[in-house]
RNA sequence: GGGCGGAUAGCUCAACGGUAGAGCAGUGGCCUUUUAAGCCAUUGGUUCAGGGUUCGAAUCCCUGUCCGCCUACCA
């Protein structure tokens, strides 16, 4: 490939990447391998601008690197700015400061290429802290342009395929993942200073159980078997409840086999709490202390702006709403419960739910409730008292037994956590298990069954979708945008 | 799976049946405090692919590929 370009005389220089090889060729024959250098870079962008006191003008030697994001050449002097993983600095090269050779090299350089500089800062005379470079190295040369400087990358294909050129154009991107993984680094410390221990469960199973989705299939070579890749971390972490860790968390990848929306990844990346001696009040308890806590160490704020300019209030007590009020509230009929089921599919009809005619009573209100509830509960609600059908696997509320110990925290028209006074009757759990997987008999995870007929205490569970609550708290329009790599086809090039 | 929209220079986009253009970046030149720096000159195209209609297609029609949005499926 560099023989092509080495040999060839280059006519045609809008052929960017032949251009910037040739740049190399010539480098390396000059005896200069950018790719053979290094660079310090004793000081960040910020570490080094705030090195430059308010109202001063000269300022200390730094030594930082980056990349190359915009040139202005002025004759004799020029103007640079470089890119480090906490932002921009600009850089001034004056003939005069690096030499004439030294600026000639300057001159050949391109946007993109990696460097690190040295120099003393200095005020410019719009206020800019600027080094005034007096050495710099060229420690990475780049063979293909970066994406217009205006307007970034605009191609939605693009910024995820090629992530890193969206990382590198777009501020806001950059952001958003770095809160990411603040948060992620916030719930641990969090969980931990409750005391809970992180684990880590098989993402390989025999049979994904857990959830009710569909599983990615693989071959498991030397067991010479078709294996899951796990829909839910639940039944492993119940496991270790009996096994006597009272208080277990795993925060890890998990996997359905699902279609692709703004709200739904294939693989995504799921929180699950288990807490002995607690239940779902606790567990309400727990998630307020956790959001809370991002909120103050991670946000700096409790009032989250979305894309569109809604705010979310995430400050004060969040509201508790039952199930059942809430379906009352949107329908507009405080009589829905007693009303028969055809007169509620006839309701259904005429304000554009859709639901399916056959299906039992309980599962057309719950139509109702995902498409004119759910996705309208933008401020934080607890939405508790659900409907024992809907939820198995939780125990009953011992003065409402048509309802579980459950709730649902929405936020932003999204379920974010779901948790439950989580069964632990051996026998009951089987009931449930049998009634859920229906003619499958052999799907029961009996292994699951045994480990809780040697009792498991009485605990709170609850699942966070990380992603959601990620959209959620940096008001991101989508979950591709708080993903760095979501699925895609894969590119038949 | 269904519906709608899109694919044109390296990037962002125009041209909507009649010679494919602009800005950015690239190349050459001028310019010692600029910041979307400026000025002069200039290179760069299988208009996603394949077929059709037409004197003539980036433009109209068909098929395919890929992408986006909506929708469906989804404890």
């Amino acid at each position: 490939m560099s023989e092509e370009a080495q040999s060839q005389e280059i006519t045609n220089t809008s052929d960017l990447r032949a251009v910037r090889l040739k740049k190399l060729e010539e480098l390396r024959s000059a005896g200069y391998d950018p790719f053979k250098m290094n660079a310090e870079q004793a000081q960040t962008s910020t570490q080094a601008r705030a090195m430059l006191p308010e109202g001063e003008h000269d300022g200390p030697e730094v030594k930082v690197a980056g990349r190359l994001m915009a040139i202005r050449l002025m004759g004799k002097a020029s103007f640079a700015k470089i890119l480090d993983r906490e932002g921009l600095i600009q850089l001034y090269f004056k003939k005069q400061d690096v030499g004439d050779e030294a600026y000639e090299f300057f001159k050949k350089l391109d946007l993109g290429d990696i460097i690190g500089v040295e120099g003393p800062l200095f005020r410019t005379k719009t206020g800019e802290e600027t080094v005034r470079v007096t050495k710099f190295t060229l420690v990475s040369k780049a063979l293909r342009p970066l994406p217009e400087k205006w307007h970034g990358l605009a191609d939605q294909e693009q910024i995820y395929r090629q992530r890193y050129l969206d990382l590198i154009t777009s501020e806001e991107s950059r952001k958003r993942f770095q809160t990411r993984s603040r948060i992620v680094s916030c719930i641990r410390r969090y969980l931990d200073g409750q005391g809970f221990m992180e684990v880590e469960t098989p993402v390989l199973q025999a049979e994904a159980g857990g959830a009710a989705a569909r599983p990615f299939k693989t071959h498991f070579n030397a067991l010479d078997c078709e294996f899951n890749l796990r829909i839910a971390l639940e039944l492993s972490l119940k496991r270790l409840l009996v096994g006597g860790f009272e208080r277990v968390y795993e925060l890890g990848r998990t996997f359905r086999n699902e279609g692709l929306s703004r709200r739904h990844n294939p693989e995504f990346t799921m929180l699950e709490v288990y807490q002995a001696y607690s239940d779902f009040n606790g567990m309400m308890k727990l998630i307020r202390g956790m959001i809370g806590t991002i909120c103050e160490e991670v946000l700096g704020t409790d009032k989250i702006t979305r894309y569109d300019g809604t705010v979310i209030d995430l400050s004060g007590e969040w509201r508790v709403a039952k199930y059942r009020d809430l379906v009352r509230e949107a329908t507009g009929r405080a009589d829905w419960f007693e009303l028969p089921k055809a007169e509620k599919l006839a309701w259904c009809d005429a304000n554009g739910v859709e639901t399916d005619p056959k299906g039992e009573d309980f599962e057309v209100t719950n139509s109702v409730y995902e498409k004119r509830v759910e996705c309208n509960l933008i401020q934080p609600t607890f939405v508790t008292h659900l409907p024992r059908q809907l939820i198995p696997l939780a125990k009953l509320v011992a003065d409402d037994p048509e309802t579980v110990e459950v709730f649902e925290l929405c936020i932003n028209g999204q379920e974010i956590a779901p948790a439950y006074s989580e069964q632990n009757d051996p026998l009951e759990q089987r009931r449930a298990l049998e009634i859920q997987a229906g003619e499958e008999i052999q799907k029961i995870d009996e292994d699951f069954l045994l480990a809780l007929e040697h009792g498991m205490p009485p605990a709170g569970g609850m699942g966070v979708g990380i992603d959601r609550l990620v959209i959620l708290l940096t008001g991101a329009p989508s979950i591709r945008d708080v993903i760095l790599f979501p699925s895609m086809r894969p590119d038949k090039a």
